[in-house]
DNA sequence: AATGCTGGGTCGACACCTCGA
DNA sequence: CTCGAGGTGTCGACCCAGCAT
């Protein structure tokens, strides 16, 4: 049909076919003041016709700020695709027009990697959602833009951080099983991951404040099903069976509720199982699962707000810490009496 | 410090810091053959020195080609997780220096609003993981560029697909179940998501062609754990319990699972479930869930070498059909004697 | 003075051409 | 003729100054 492979309509021809200035079709398709009501349906409708869409390189690059805030999280974390969810459902607050540029890290690509095109796009504020990479790396992704660090403490100026109160947050998990009367309770560890050291202190502080300081049980596990099992299997195999298990995340939870009604026992009459996150998966277990709240709806919007004004400069960076809440559903129970 | 806000380094700063005009100093970042090693040295020294990052918009603009595929899946599904995952973990076949981008559809943002930026961005090719466009969407959009669409089947000249066959991979689930036995087997469907036509007709067409046509139950579901809960109290509120229960996929076969068993029934003993997918929940069910396989690691892999083809023009749209494969685990068993 | 509109310069990198050993 | 190097125009849209009413 054409003497050549059609060439994508440019602002050049939207112009062309609207019979006006590049200029004026360029106010008219970014919505700006300075046209008339008429030459806006005129070349809208041009626009429509000849299939005109904006380049947004172009656009990207000519203006002086490229409206992207990156995001970078873990493709199968559950929670953080809830929390990725959370920051595109926030109404975007007048004056503030950016869009979401999403960077997935994955096996074999490290956080770095998954950076970099973020940074090549000139994102104006970068969101990192529970990532692990070492402060001094931090500090220098930092140099060339702003960062906000969701679900991970971190000590250190000019990082932003957006976080539940996790030490606040076991201990509310660890004295609800107290206040049932448990004093065997076993922690199954998160490892390396966002957190988990600051739970895994917690687990112990109120242990101790409690006078069962000398019951610390604390069992390596991870952040996923399959090591949640693993931990309770590792638990089941010893002496004393304890009487609660408290995990690291939901997911780990999820996968002592698994292993132990495997085994033969019952949740909560023979073992206590509590979480953490309050995931979408508690609800649907075996057991409801008793965990800790943490509010991703809330904690998105607090993150886009956050990278919104570090981009713009309207604050310096700081630390934003969220009350988490003990979500009491049936996993848990009173001692067996034994 | 300095007299202003410091200016990102640009390819002038470069050739500047470096010693050199801006042409050799693009050779050397971007890799292309007409450098010395000595100076490619220097140049390299000058970037790391200065803090140069080639601005990926300007470099995106310039070439005729963004180097870009776009790709639109749910955030929160964890089987298009395995499947965006798999896409990065292609290696990049020589020639194939693509990058991806990601769409991320989310409750509110439909599939229209996660394609828009990718056309903005002029990708070259967009992979279209498991959505419900209708047809006449998916022609406009073909009518851009060239389109993948993963795990949904669609006929439509022009659109490029790559799906698991459904129909045959439900026929092997429900002819496991009636080769152990069973002639009471309920389907717990998947209502209007992708594939869920197909395989709702296979297990019609594979029951009847057993004989067992007047033995079809379909129940309402849909692909959360939540409706797979929802559609198994349902069936067991009926008069005659099925001795089995597929369902759409793996997260509905958990939520049968979970119903089942909080029923106080015995799985497989009393009841055989089995699902679809291999999602990775799977093996870690309460009962570890027999399932058929879609392969995701491959069903990535054909999509990305399409995307890349189709942009390349190498070859035309076409449709991939992978063979599904029965993964036996524990959750079938043989028929109860009653 | 305010509104509607136009033209030229520019963002940053690369493609292409030229030139000197 | 090959190889390393430099200069210039261009990708597409937007910003700004300026010109008409």
């Amino acid at each position: 049909m054409t003497e050549q492979a059609r060439r994508r309509p440019t602002l050049v021809d939207l112009a062309d076919a609207a019979g006006c200035s590049t200029s004026l079709a360029s106010i008219v398709m970014r919505g700006a003041p300075g046209a008339s009501e008429a030459t806006r349906r005129r070349v809208m409708a041009a626009a429509e016709r000849i299939g005109y869409r904006p380049d947004q390189r172009a656009r990207s690059l000519r203006r002086s700020t490229s409206g992207l805030i990156g995001v970078a999280y873990h493709v199968s974390e559950p929670f953080h695709a809830d929390l990725v969810e959370g920051l595109y459902e926030v109404e975007a607050p007048s004056g503030d027009d950016f869009d979401l540029v999403l960077g997935a890290v994955v096996p074999g690509r490290g956080v770095e990697q998954t950076i970099e095109p973020l940074l090549r796009q000139r994102c104006e504020a970068i969101i990192l959602i529970g990532t692990m990479l070492p402060v001094a790396r931090l500090r220098r992704i930092r140099e060339e833009t702003p960062l906000v660090l969701v679900a991970r403490r971190v000590r250190a100026a000019g990082i932003d951080v957006v976080r539940t109160d996790d030490h606040d947050g076991q201990r509310l998990a660890i004295e609800h099983l107290i206040g049932l009367g448990h004093r065997s309770i076993a922690y199954v560890d998160g490892g390396q991951h966002p957190g988990a050291a600051t739970r895994r202190r917690s687990y112990r502080d109120t242990m101790a404040a409690h006078g069962l300081g000398d019951r610390v049980r604390v069992v390596a596990g991870g952040n996923t099903e399959e090591e949640g099992i693993r931990a309770t299997r590792r638990l089941l195999e010893g002496d004393e069976r304890p009487t609660a298990i408290a995990a690291f995340n939901d997911r780990a939870a999820t996968g002592v509720l698994t292993m132990l009604i495997r085994a033969g026992l019952r949740v909560p009459e023979d073992v206590s199982v509590i979480g953490f996150d309050d995931a979408r998966i508690a609800r649907t277990t075996i057991v409801p699962l008793t965990t800790v709240r943490q509010d991703t709806a809330l904690m998105a919007r607090v993150a886009r707000e956050r990278a919104a004004g570090l981009a713009r400069q309207r604050f310096v960076a700081g630390e934003q810490v969220l009350v988490p809440e003990l979500t009491v559903r049936q996993s848990t129970g009173p001692v067996p009496r034994s």
